[in-house]
DNA sequence: CAACTTTATTTGTATATACAAATATGATAA
DNA sequence: TTATCATATTTGTATATACAAATAAAGTTG
């Protein structure tokens, strides 16, 4: 079936959930080579680029709340892949050897994911879409 | 913080996934006057305004999986909205007189949303997003 | 320096969602 | 007519996510 046969598709609730649900899957299926879901994937770059990077920061950058980071980085601890330390309030997140390894594959999964949406919607199109989504976030964010 | 202060920005998963949390804070807190989430709002709606509806099609329409909408049919019911009947293999989803009551409130709510993020991203800019992503949504369905 | 406030993180709990398997019915073909 | 296949729905289980409360440390002000 297609959006517009859809009664309430002209809701912009609607139409951003059934896109963002797409995606999503496309990009599960992009990082299976890593048996990481996409927030955990990208989560674990920042952290490799980024090591010691404090969970605030992962919140802000990945737009997630705080407890969602902490569960995040539970399930990385749990595979080997980072580890924290906590001196005073502050902890660091750091990648471990296992997860540096990986890190190419990480970037491969990536590009293969880049690469499958701008197959399938056409790469002017999507870059356009990126960047007015993201104008359009910042319109919420400011008001917060 | 902005999106583009995010080293992903650039990526659709980051921004399709951003945008459609935010869209969904903005939805649930305009279905608070009926104590139900956006998704639940929309799915009683269209049982109210097509009675006997049946799970299969709603799946479609609402483009989410049969099992969620069994799962959200579950808990309309467990709050007396709908009632199911079912012969043989297929079902039917009924509203209830309580259901029917709500109904103009539930417009009304759904109408106060539209406003709301109009009023943030402006009419114009808004139903154009929604148009290209009900358009690229379908790109997707049609592969599966 | 003690009391209060702010900041960073985690925990407890609840949610919507999906996948895979199970169930049950209906349809079709040998 | 029986055996196989297709369809509709539900169940079991797992997931990512969020909110509110708890914890704990640091900063600030009287």
């Amino acid at each position: 079936m297609k959006t517009n046969d859809c009664r309430y598709s002209e809701c912009l609730y609607f139409s951003s959930a059934a896109f963002a649900r797409q995606i999503e899957k496309l990009a599960q299926e992009s990082w299976k080579p890593v048996d990481l879901s996409p927030s955990h994937a990208y989560m674990l770059m920042m952290i490799i680029e980024d090591a010691g990077i404090q969970p605030g920061i992962l919140a802000e950058n990945l737009m997630l709340t705080p407890s969602t980071i902490t569960r995040l980085i539970e399930k990385l601890e749990s595979k080997k892949l980072v580890v924290r330390t906590s001196e005073g309030k502050v902890t660091n997140v750091y990648p471990t050897p296992k997860a540096k390894e990986l890190f190419p594959l990480l970037k491969q999964c990536s590009q293969k994911f880049n690469e499958a949406y701008s197959a399938i919607l056409g790469r002017e199109e999507s870059s356009r879409l990126v960047q007015t989504m993201n104008k359009l976030t910042d319109k919420f964010t400011v008001l917060e």
